[in-house]
DNA sequence: CATAATTAAATTGTACGCAATCAAATTTTA
DNA sequence: TAAAATTTGATTGCGTACAATTTAATTATG
């Protein structure tokens, strides 16, 4: 006994996530190609679309990612005029992120990508909905637990 | 009209997706750090564990990496004496991944972290094999969609 | 109110992840 | 069987991810 426990690879939940996760990314690439962006610079502009004029901080607790991944991805979308960053003048640690006129027209050429997303799940509107509450309350089981 | 289109990245499954990503590995992390093995490393140990002496293809295929990802993970791997790498005699266009004494004995130490994770999922065992056969089954047709 | 503690970004270093390209080996096919 | 096509892995370059450290600014505390 004490062998036989390990279980294989196709049985875990943690790849399927992962393995889901950059089938999303291959799905998205050509339509994003169009647009010329990322998979997470695209993120950034949907909570950016949503409000505008948000700190660093703001947006990676919005993407669940930290300063040394969001500095790096928003400098890259400022060199090509896609947004501004400027200090808070009220408070100076802090840097606010806003669109340009340029980030703004993005969002037009956009509206096509999530319906041929959702085509591609081959999911309905409810069954992908439930599927996305399950991992949403699974991301804050593990974040959670990992707080102790 | 033509506006109020897009959605909230709360509302994306694709988020849910690529969030809970991250919260496993981060949930992982202080698990793996005993075994200095990162998540990728230690997907790639579940497969050679499983089954030794298999080619880059074969475990880029379980893993759907490309080789781009898994030469210089296994050649880390390699360098800390965990893996053998060596052509194939009948095709040497072939690399065949070998474990070492060391490599095969990680698995030892590695018992632990299944059951810890699925305690951190929260989940039922039922609960979590509905959830990864729904993401599997996403992520298949996802990559189906990308064929065309 | 001076100093300690905290906070927000940025930076550095390591490790993925993938597209594009390349080289070598093998297989096809003319 | 010689040339073309394919296959396999490695390499290069770019863009995440994140831990750890640093710097600057703000807040808390004696």
């Amino acid at each position: 006994m004490a062998d036989e426990k390990m279980p294989t690879i196709d049985q875990m939940l943690c790849f399927a996530v992962y393995s889901a996760g950059h089938a999303f990314t291959r799905f998205y690439k050509p339509r994003l190609d169009a647009l010329d962006l990322t998979y997470p610079q695209y993120l950034a502009f949907l909570v950016l679309w949503e409000r505008d004029d948000i700190t660093v901080k703001h947006l990676g607790e919005r993407l669940f990612l930290d300063s040394g991944t969001i500095t790096p991805l928003i400098k890259r979308l400022e060199a090509r005029g896609l947004v501004r960053r400027r200090r808070d003048e009220d408070d100076e640690r802090q840097v606010r992120i806003t669109l340009t006129e340029a980030g703004r027209a993005l969002r037009a050429k956009a509206f096509a990508i999530p319906l041929a997303v959702i085509e591609g799940t081959g999911l309905t509107l409810e069954g992908g909905d439930a599927l996305r509450a399950e991992l949403i309350a699974l991301r804050d089981r593990l974040d959670a637990a990992l707080e102790v």
